[in-house]
RNA sequence: GGGCGCAUAGCUCAGUUGGUUAGAGCGCAUGCUUCACAUGCAUGAGGUCGGAGGUUCGAGUCCCCCUGCGCCCACCA
């Protein structure tokens, strides 16, 4: 038997137990294994990411899901890796190639991947690491990155078998255009938040007119945002029904400044209340206007650089940036007369995901996946239930995006990613600039789609053949994480034990990048479900409820708080504040919760180790020498055994720890090791406190993995080696004493009411007192022996049974009732004060009356006595009774009190 | 414009299908340096469950409306 320290360290303790879990590959699920499979894969964090309390939620969840089910029995796998992040790295890299005044150009796309990748093999494994220190029991010889060759092969195959479906194209369209990463986003990546920005009045003169008077005659008035973008202006639309604009009809209009002439369209979905009902339209710089553009076949003016600046179709203006020409087409705009007003206008302005600029809605010819195709299948198994969500609201957000779903931009113009696996045969095609092809449909001449560069064109048999120089979405990685990590797309029997896995555990900001897109792959290209279980987590805030960013500086760094008091702590603080789905809101002060437990937990095991004598634990408990505490606690233990696993299977994570500490604390330690000083056998009292320990131990390990393994260490019994691999606790039924509960139950409330009139009246703890207990009740009956014997020791008072009369007029008595228990406390007389205990009792007295006359006015309610269940009516009837005891108890009392 | 969440003790929050006197942690008050633990022990005070209405024998819990805060989605030029 190994004695603990005297007190906890987890600083110096965690890292060495989780080395030595590794030395032993505890965390290895065996994919040939007898067990049943549970899978969870662990949404990959970006290697560019520090961990945050975020990651560490989502990772404690996820690790008590894998920790509880492997030590049940089940072969389960926790699928780590990492995923390149395309966007982000590559900032992060090209701001190190700035420290130089170099620019990813300059170095060349090849040296610039290679400077990725060093970054990559130096940085990249820095969450892997903290991962490690919040104590997550992943599969680390897993390990995957969405680079990785496996996960490539992924990529390619299904961009491959996407095109050869025609679910793959390319064409012209308005994507969201991040000008300072310079590449194309999906309108996820695109931050929509609402801005106090202007809406501008312009005068738009009508060609012909020799003033710009009167309005609707010489000109008309459009609004816009964005004045900048009349540049590459080519009509004004108007709603047909519109009165205002209908003597346009045959006219034309002068864009000013530029002097182009502008046509008018007539379109219903231009809305008449909105500014001044005339829309200019710019195609090539918004949505709206494409469609329309589209719709009435007007030209598109790409006014714009990809950095944002204006390009030579901007006349003057070129060269500068897009915000500085809009002051400037407002100054000149003035100047001319042409400017009417502006006004604040609220409205919601996209900007990048990782760089927070504000995105320029941009024609470009990019790569599209049609989804509708494949939202349908995602739609039915979430509808039908095969793919659950919890909590269950997210269902409508996710059926919600689904249904409405948009095709996804997948192609970004940067280098750090999958390439896109497309090679254009430059002889066969006529454009000058790969860039420029579009595709429509698969088997385009001259358009080869595959794994490898072809040797030569397959129609004019030419050498000549280029890349395309895109990359794809990380997400298009990312998408299939729960096959791709599995060794898809070649079959094995990882894949086939671990797919599809159980459980996905993340947070609401990326059920549409990611989790609404799995399930699409999945089904499409594994023809099955990926996960059974979607468990949706709140948002962590810090305490004024803004979401934690490193930009703002309120985060709680996670690694300060392990420094600090451990990751056990960490870990069992977090999972007690956050109940099912609601966001938390964090403060340092909350990491005491765990931090205080933790201690108590070592310190009751500490004393447990320091009293149980080795040669009491050999053989198995003797029912027959159980006391009542005895039956208690295992009664007890039995109870939460159920409720630990119920509320795992709910993924009821707080309720579970709430579960644990209060058996812990406050069955275990408050009451069972302190009646265990004095109470039982001591053979069969060890017995209990090691088989309670032990079994609680068990139950806190998926929450507090460290700790409960130290402490497992040094048990001095027959045991298996490890906890973390040791079988999850089942109830043992020979222990269910449902009664002997309720008897513990009553001599807690008796003690706890002599000990309430011990802190009234300011008994020194070393007094002793005389109480009598008598049973007042019928069928309370007497108080057994055991119950007695805890009450006469945690009270510190002699039980004198039947105390006569004699020796009642001896005391100055002070009567209570609790469990049908009536006590007489003696005191001495210089103790009591009559008035203090008159108030005492008449305060009481007043409550009770006040719940009798409730309870009462109840009874009295046929509709009560009639409608409502037996059972409930009876309750009612008990509770009537037992106040009307305690009423007329205490009426006595003040009477004989005067 | 749609959708969702929250409002319960001084603070932070639980409260599962409606049914004992609505719970926890922190804080507060009082008393304890009792040999596992002051990161502790004991006892206690503190709530008309945001407002109005409805369903029901019975509502913190279900329905409708209102107020305040927060979030998500949407082509509000």
């Amino acid at each position: 038997m190994k004695e603990l320290p005297t007190r906890y360290n987890p600083q110096e303790n965690e890292e060495k137990i989780y080395e030595s879990w590794m030395e032993e590959n505890l965390f290895h699920a065996d994919e040939k294994g007898s067990g049943k499979a549970y899978c969870i894969v662990i949404p990959p964090p970006n290697i560019t990411g520090v961990l945050h309390m975020g990651h560490a939620l989502n990772n404690t969840i996820q690790d008590i899901l894998v920790r509880w089910k492997r030590m049940q029995g089940h072969d389960a796998l926790w699928m780590p890796g990492t995923d390149h992040a395309g966007i982000a790295t590559q900032n992060v890299v090209e701001r190190e190639l700035a420290k130089n005044g170099l620019k990813r150009r300059d170095v060349g796309r090849d040296n610039f991947l290679k400077k990725v990748w060093d970054w990559k093999e130096e940085y990249g494994t820095t969450i892997i690491r903290q991962l490690k220190s919040l104590g997550c029991s992943c599969d680390w010889d897993r390990t995957r990155f969405t680079m990785d060759e496996g996960l490539s092969n992924a990529v390619k195959e299904v961009f491959v078998r996407l095109y050869e479906e025609g679910l793959i194209y390319k064409g012209d369209y308005i994507i969201n255009w991040c000008p300072r990463c310079s590449t194309a986003l999906s309108d996820e990546e695109a931050e929509h938040c609402d801005i106090e920005g202007m809406l501008y009045y312009i005068k738009y003169p009508v060609k012909g007119s020799k003033s710009i008077e009167k309005e609707n005659e010489d000109y008309i008035v459009v609004a816009t945002t964005r004045p900048e973008t009349m540049l590459g202006d080519v009509a004004v639309a108007a709603n047909p029904k519109d009165k205002r604009y209908s003597f346009l009809k045959d006219k034309t209009l002068v864009l000013p400044i530029v002097e182009r002439e502008l046509k008018v369209v007539f379109d219903r979905d231009v809305d008449p209340d909105f500014g001044t009902g005339a829309l200019k339209v710019t195609p090539a710089h918004d949505p709206v206007d494409f469609e329309l553009g589209r719709k009435h076949s007007l030209d598109s003016i790409n006014v714009m650089h990809p950095d944002g600046r204006i390009n030579s179709l901007g006349g003057k203006y070129e060269g500068m940036d897009r915000f500085e020409c809009r002051k400037a087409i407002i100054k000149d705009l003035k100047d001319r007369n042409l400017f009417i007003k502006s006004e604040q206008h609220l409205h919601a302005v996209g900007h990048c995901y990782r760089c927070h600029t504000v995105v320029e809605p941009r024609l470009s010819k990019q790569w599209f996946v049609k989804m509708k195709p494949l939202a349908k299948e995602g739609i039915k198994v979430v509808k039908n239930g095969e793919i659950k969500f919890h909590p269950e609201r997210w269902t409508k957000v996710y059926l919600n995006w689904m249904e409405n779903i948009r095709d996804w931009c997948i192609s970004r113009q940067i280098w750090w990613g999958h390439r896109i696996p497309v090679w254009y045969c430059k002889d066969c095609l006529k454009y000058k600039d790969v860039r420029d092809v579009n595709i429509t449909k698969p088997g385009e001449d001259g358009v080869h789609v595959g794994g490898e560069k072809p040797e030569k064109c397959s129609v004019c048999g030419g050498e000549n053949l280029e890349q395309d120089p895109d990359v794809l979405d990380t997400w298009f990685s990312s998408w299939l994480w729960p096959f791709s990590t599995l060794g898809w797309p070649e079959e094995g029997p990882e894949l086939d034990k671990f797919y599809p896995t159980d459980a996905l555990v993340t947070a609401q900001e990326i059920i549409f990048f990611w989790v609404a897109r799995m399930i699409m792959a999945g089904l499409k290209f594994k023809k099955d479900i990926p996960f059974r279980d979607v468990y949706i987590h709140g948002t962590v805030r810090d305490a004024t409820g803004t979401k934690m960013s490193k930009s703002l500086g309120n985060v709680i760094d996670p690694l300060d708080v392990i420094k600090d008091v451990g990751s056990d702590a960490l870990r069992f603080s977090i999972i007690s504040i956050t109940s099912q789905g609601q966001d938390v809101f964090l403060s340092k002060d909350k990491f005491d919760i765990g931090r205080n437990f933790a201690n108590k937990l070592w310190n009751a095991s500490r004393y447990v180790l320091m009293n149980v004598e080795e040669k009491n634990l050999t053989g198995d408990i003797d029912p027959a020498d159980l006391t009542l505490a005895d039956k208690w606690i295992l009664d007890q233990l039995g109870r939460t055994i159920e409720k630990v696993d119920k509320n795992l299977k709910a993924y009821r994570f707080n309720d579970a720890a709430a579960v644990l500490y209060d058996f812990i604390w406050h069955k275990y330690c408050d009451w069972y090791l302190e009646i265990s000083k004095f109470s039982g056998n001591k053979e069969t009292v060890h017995k209990v406190l090691i088989e309670v320990l032990k079994v609680s131990l068990k139950l806190l390990h998926p929450f507090m993995p460290f700790i409960t393994e130290q402490i497992w260490q040094s048990l001095p019994v027959q045991k298996e080696k490890w906890i973390i691999t040791s079988p999850w606790p089942i109830k043992q039924k020979k222990f269910d004493d449902q009664e002997s509960s309720l008897e513990m139950e009553r001599a807690v409330k008796i003690i706890t009411a002599v000990r309430n009139v011990r802190a009234f009246w300011n008994i020194a703890h070393t007094a002793e007192i005389e109480i009598s207990l008598e049973p007042k009740v019928k069928k309370s009956g007497k108080l057994s022996e055991d119950a007695a014997a805890y009450v006469s020791k945690l009270c510190k008072c002699r039980i004198i049974e039947n105390m006569s009369e004699q020796d009642q007029a001896k005391i100055r008595k002070i009567e209570v009732l609790a469990e049908g228990i009536k006590i007489l406390v003696g005191l001495s007389e210089d103790i009591v004060d009559l008035e203090k205990e008159k108030t005492r009792v008449s305060k009481k007295l007043e409550d009770i009356e006040k719940y009798l006359t409730g309870i009462n006015n109840k009874l009295k309610n046929k509709k009560f006595t009639e409608n409502a269940p037996a059972d409930i009516v009876d309750k009612e009837k008990g509770k009537q009774a037992k106040w009307k005891e305690e009423r007329d108890f205490l009426k006595g009392n003040l009477a004989a009190l005067k």
